[in-house]
DNA sequence: TTAAAAAACGCAACACTTTTGCGTTTTCGT
DNA sequence: ACGAAAACGCAAAAGTGTTGCGTTTTTTAA
């Protein structure tokens, strides 16, 4: 797609067929991912050093950031954007693992934001990890943990 | 120590020199740490078999718990040992440490009551570090950064 | 207190994840 | 279109965590 093409332009990453497929793949994927299901998604043909690679140069160049995972893999999830850049990495968020389908979600910043100026403390920097039942998982079946 | 030794029977542990020591290495160190810190701390005499074992087995007895590190890394912090049990892992972290003096100062339950709110999903645990600078240390200095 | 049972230990080997080196291929900038 | 730079695939290595097994330490109960 010619979109995805101006973006990896934009962040300054070379446009090959596999860096514009995975960047296709991470737009389409609402949530994370881990190398194992990029593999997959791949249908295991591409060399799993090329999709270390390209990780690496999509997170130092703002385009993908690592969140974390309940079993400890490596996970990446798309920027926003507009406000990451090589330059600037702002991941200023924290995330949610579903104890159930076991996803990481990113939170946004109006959570964060009261977090942030209630505390009573000037924060520059913080780590949040919120465990607990996606919204998904929770409507689609009973829970029975108090 | 007697007290320690009276914490690993209360949770079911073998009272060997090294568990004990571990456990006083968690009880001493306020944050959280890794496998190598401890190796380190332990002056690469113990074998890591030895170290992961011991984690294994505290973690599936409630003394420690896995804390998800911004770098993805695998970390382990003492529970609050009234409230955690090999039946229920109960962990409702939330910390500020400063910047300027070190200090670690815990949060209190009205700013969290945001954060179980407010993400949209059902939160069961969380783990929260904010990080910068105590109202004292702001106070008492100016803070050149942004 | 002592002896059998259970748990913890050290070592070697293994499995899996991630990185590095290198020669080849593709993309980029002019 | 051409040289430089980046990306690629393969092989090998480094890093992290686990398993099997024989030995040592701790627990339990007579």
């Amino acid at each position: 797609m010619k979109k995805h093409k101006e973006i990896l332009s934009r962040f300054g990453i070379n446009k090959t067929q596999f860096r514009i497929d995975l960047l296709s793949l991470f737009i389409d994927c609402k949530s994370s991912l881990t190398i194992h299901e990029i593999f997959e998604r791949f249908n295991k043909k591409t060399n799993k050093v090329t999709i270390y690679r390209a990780l690496k140069s999509f997170e130092q160049k703002g385009l993908i950031h690592q969140v974390p995972d309940k079993n400890n893999l490596k996970k990446y999830s798309l920027c926003n954007l507009d406000s990451c850049s090589p330059d600037s990495h702002n991941h200023q968020h924290g995330h949610f693992i579903c104890y159930s389908c076991d996803q990481t979600f990113c939170l946004d910043d109006s959570t964060i934001k009261i977090l942030k100026t209630s505390s009573g403390h000037i924060v520059k920097n913080y780590n949040l990890i919120l465990e607990g039942y996606c919204t998904d998982c929770n409507s689609s079946q009973t829970i029975s943990q108090n």
